[in-house]
DNA sequence: CCGGAGGGTTGACACGTTTTAAACGGATGA
DNA sequence: TCATCCGTTTAAAACGTGTCAACCCTCCGG
């Protein structure tokens, strides 16, 4: 009989909202004490805080967010947008920002730009009108004139899988032309002379970037520009990588390895060999970039290039928050991971035992 | 020269904030209109509206979304939680979201529970305290007191993959129970006589409906349920299938076919069993459960039940905004879409033939 | 007994937008 | 000329919280 009735005793539904204001007349105190006992608990006398909580729990009261906003100038929200949030690289580095974000008392709010610089302006300017205290951002294009309207906006910003020669800005990123260089590396050391590489929009960094590896290792391998045969699709899905995998099937001879731009793409072509009787790898190598979970399980365990998808979130998310919570204090740095190279089955000429690797 | 400077003009960054304060000054009309022409246009004389739009323009204004809010009693914004942002199911939901809802004008702030009730809790007071138009929840337990907690505040909340018997809510769901019978009905059909449910927590739904729909399907056959034995892991993901596959590995004959609650967990099951030697689906038959996009990549491309996913997030978000809309006029719903099976090799006891099915 | 210090609390204002009733001005009809 | 009317614009009052100067009270040293 004593236990506490939620919300309030008037039957019914409750309509009249409870603010700040009706859990100080509960209490008997001012709204100024009601605030200060959610802000800074500290200042105020242990008794009267108790009587407050007491109130807030019993009238359930929740703080009006919007309120909060308005008055502070900036929200307790930071924005996340990532290029596609189908691709587990980016869910991964989503939840890495989500922990981080949640241990400090941050909300996320979260949003996908599909790889569209329109629909990543479109989500800029709803984190703008939202007054998020801070974003973090893989951009479309490289020169993320995006990210410049929130930073002249005073909206500190960190640049997510996207390094930056600007030293007044954050960034974090995997060196991705040490891992086009790792990949295609690993395949002309394998005996590969004539290589494919399956690829998104040049537009994207990553694209760009893990080409550029892939020529130098071209390069180092005393090969021509020529030995590398350039696929380019308009996304980076499975669909996308099947679609790269018969214009590969209908023209001319196979190459002796394809390196992929990711896994998405990867698990595309390896479809379609299969599909056409292909062998992989003794017909064809290859080799993906990301090595998401499914990789592994993949028709060929699927060799790919590793990154710190996790925390690299994480050690983004830390960075944004360092900058918001001191801002002048705040030392911009550029953080830049190494990519690791994860041998499994498609790429293993030779042999063709199960898996022995990192059991992971 | 007579390019308009974005932002302001004098030099240097701007500091103070630009509201419609600002811009009305700058037109030399009232604050009123500049609100009325962001809000009713057609309210506001064709001149004066190209001048305001012209000052909005000029001084980069964005309108602050917290005073809005604070204003209307409630954002633009819905949220939407899911169960697991890794699951490429949730994922492809989350896209129908997000597509509805950019179309009218919404944002999406996205939260995970990550099927744990106390994260669900945390969010939902984040959405609470946002003031968030609407919800769309796919709760973790079958109670959703969670989600009462919103409706009693009087913010529509529209069920995600979970149907209810509740008239006074809407709900979006895919049979599961008819799932799950589809699926040990064809295990069963193709000769199967010993059968493993792998299965999450069963305190969620998905996992006890499927469940259900196997028991069903056991019975129709004339088999008992000592035919089937369950294996429930603590997660819905591809470690937990591996952790599961190797306790069945280790205790006792193996059965005659595998059925999965999901597909991440029919995927580590699979990696497992082909590691240990043994031949799927000659040895063993599996069938998983989303038919997510990898698996028809898999090892042994995964026979799987399909749900009309993007169609999901679609259906509920409309449901949701006709809700918000018009909150008296609108008819809750209930709706439950049929599940499909797909068959791929995974399941096919006599046939190793490449897959001819569905191109997709 | 008085003055001052300082913790605890208060009250009033500001944040930027939306909304409503009222004011304005030009045109029409009496 | 004046009353009326309509389309357009304005001024002012909210919305709920955070902040800050002022205030009250108690306690302490002189």
């Amino acid at each position: 009989m004593s236990a506490a009735h939620h919300w309030n005793e008037t039957g019914g539904t409750t309509l009249g909202t409870v603010g700040i204001k009706q859990v100080a007349e509960h209490a008997g105190v001012s709204p100024g004490t009601v605030s200060n006992v959610l802000n800074r608990p500290e200042r105020v006398a242990a008794t009267t805080r108790a009587r407050v909580e007491q109130s807030i729990r019993e009238l359930g009261f929740v703080r009006n967010g919007s309120a909060s906003t308005l008055r502070a100038g900036h929200s307790s929200t930071i924005g996340l947008m990532v290029l596609d949030l189908a691709n587990p690289f980016f869910t991964d580095v989503a939840r890495g920002v989500e922990d981080v974000a949640s241990e400090r008392g941050y909300a996320v709010l979260l949003a996908s730009s599909a790889e569209s610089g329109e629909r990543e302006q479109r989500n800029i300017r709803v984190f703008a009108e939202q007054r998020v205290r801070g974003v973090l951002l893989t951009p479309v294009g490289d020169e993320g004139q995006n990210a410049d309207r929130l930073s002249d906006r005073g909206v500190p910003v960190v640049l997510l899988d996207h390094p930056t020669p600007r030293a007044n800005q954050c960034s974090v990123a995997v060196d991705d032309v040490a891992g086009g260089e790792l990949a295609a590396g690993r395949l002309l050391a394998d005996g590969a002379r004539t290589l494919a590489f399956v690829t998104g929009p040049s537009a994207l960094r990553q694209c760009a970037d893990r080409r550029k590896g892939a020529l130098r290792a071209l390069r180092a391998a005393g090969l021509g520009r020529e030995a590398m045969r350039e696929l380019t699709v308009p996304a980076m899905n499975a669909r996308a990588g099947q679609e790269a995998a018969r214009r590969l099937l209908e023209s001319g001879p196979l190459p002796d390895a394809v390196f992929c731009a990711n896994d998405l793409l990867a698990l595309g072509v390896l479809r379609v060999l299969l599909q056409a009787g292909v062998k992989v790898p003794h017909d064809v190598a290859l080799i993906g970039y990301d090595d998401i979970e499914f990789s592994a399980a993949a028709a060929v365990p699927l060799s790919s290039v590793r990154q710190p998808t996790y925390q690299l979130g994480r050690i983004a998310t830390e960075l944004l928050l360092e900058e918001c919570d001191d801002p002048d204090g705040h030392a911009h740095q550029q953080v830049m991971f190494q990519p690791e190279l994860v041998v499994r089955d498609s790429s293993r000429r030779e042999a063709h035992r199960v898996e022995g690797g990192r059991p992971q």
